[in-house]
DNA sequence: GATGAAACATTGACTCAGTATATTTTCTGC
DNA sequence: GCAGAAAATATACTGAGTCAATGTTTCATC
């Protein structure tokens, strides 16, 4: 092994980089639907087959980043203290994250998360896509928690549970960040929502959502 | 109008049941991605473009039955009377849908049913399709809870603590059956597993699980 | 430095899902 | 029967993703 990286693996990061800018910006400017995979690879000046390689679809342009954060809720879970709940474990991973302001839980506003986040709103097959890496955590949740002796379907439950708040955070970031809230002021509050999105969780949705106000 | 249904209306939807009989079959025989669309359509005797006017797309040939259903928890709520709380009336609507064996929810065996399943299991893409299905029962729910006046985070986590509930005891049904249990019998203890799934979500995880039982 | 082997990129041809359009068949109401 | 509507078809196309064969780089060893 050389020191440092390597040179093979520098390229090989930077050509990835190229052509994800690239897909972002055509994207941006054209709309998801009307940039073909081809005109990407032309722009990025490599073929079709490499940008393939890189990116296994072409939703995976867009959406890579956030499918390597499928697993963070499972870890929190499976490296939690001995007497830990699940609850808390969440949660506690997820104020760490407010700390840091983990993009990855949708805490920053740099230009080119705006460009992925908005492009994944007007378009269906990537609004799809989020959904199922959604989907993903919760199974793999679900596995853990199952393997941990309890009852397999109540575990499902729980991750369904613990994953929904966690999402609907999430979901609630991105959306204020949308709509013109600077990331600064969207962390401000965030740790508040938080304690109240895992109360739901921790302590049941009794008779929610109490008297109907609008019955229609 | 003529009396009853029409011929033309007969016709339709003979030629789409035998369509999607057709593509089970095959689905069945060979796997999903294994059969190609033309194929299809040659063996039941129509046209490709047929087969896209009767099914928008290939995965819809197995999950049209329960794409039919995305909407019914929404309506459980949305029709509940005044002074009841929506894990109320989402558990009493599923508890109906038990008693009268509702194939929906997963309640019956019968052989194309099976086919189905098997195949949903089996087939990433379609896999994909069921969380799709979910996800947008799901944004459906939290969009009515938000319009009755709630927080629309709080909302959002509601939504999935319902849905998470309901889903979980559906895929139990699912993977029972598909153990080869009959309806029957996955039907006798339905009642008594809604219950505890619906406690967990009305009550809360608290300490949910409790002692760490495997560690590993 | 030179060299051989693996890894990687490229090319071009291919399959198949899905769309568009124009045309023909098939049913319905009169 | 016949006019008009609705559905089915043929045909041709776009674009995603795959495959196989062939270059081209990079690195480890001599």
């Amino acid at each position: 092994m050389t020191a440092g990286e390597g040179l093979r693996e520098r390229k090989k990061r930077e050509t990835g980089m190229r052509i994800w800018r690239t897909a972002l910006d055509l994207f941006t400017e054209r709309g998801f639907d009307h940039v073909s995979v081809a005109e990407i690879a032309a722009a990025a000046d490599v073929s079709k087959m490499t940008v393939f390689n890189y990116f296994g679809t072409k939703e995976d342009l867009v959406t890579a980043p956030m499918m390597n954060h499928v697993g963070d809720v499972v870890r929190a879970v499976r490296e939690r203290a001995a007497g830990e709940s699940a609850v808390d474990a969440v949660r506690r991973q997820f104020l760490e994250m407010i700390e840091v302001r983990d993009p990855s839980i949708g805490l920053n506003d740099d230009p080119r998360s705006l460009q992925a986040r908005q492009l994944i709103q007007n378009t269906p097959v990537l609004l799809q896509r989020a959904s199922l890496a959604f989907s993903q955590a919760q199974g793999e949740l679900a596995e853990l928690l199952a393997a941990e002796g309890g009852d397999p379907m109540l575990a499902a439950v729980a991750a369904a549970q613990l994953t929904g708040a966690r999402n609907a955070l999430i979901n609630e970031h991105h959306r204020r960040i949308l709509a013109g809230e600077s990331a600064q002021g969207v962390a401000d509050d965030a740790a508040e929502r938080t304690e109240r999105a895992f109360a739901q969780v921790e302590n049941g949705l009794g008779s929610y959502p109490g008297p109907k106000r609008a019955p229609q």
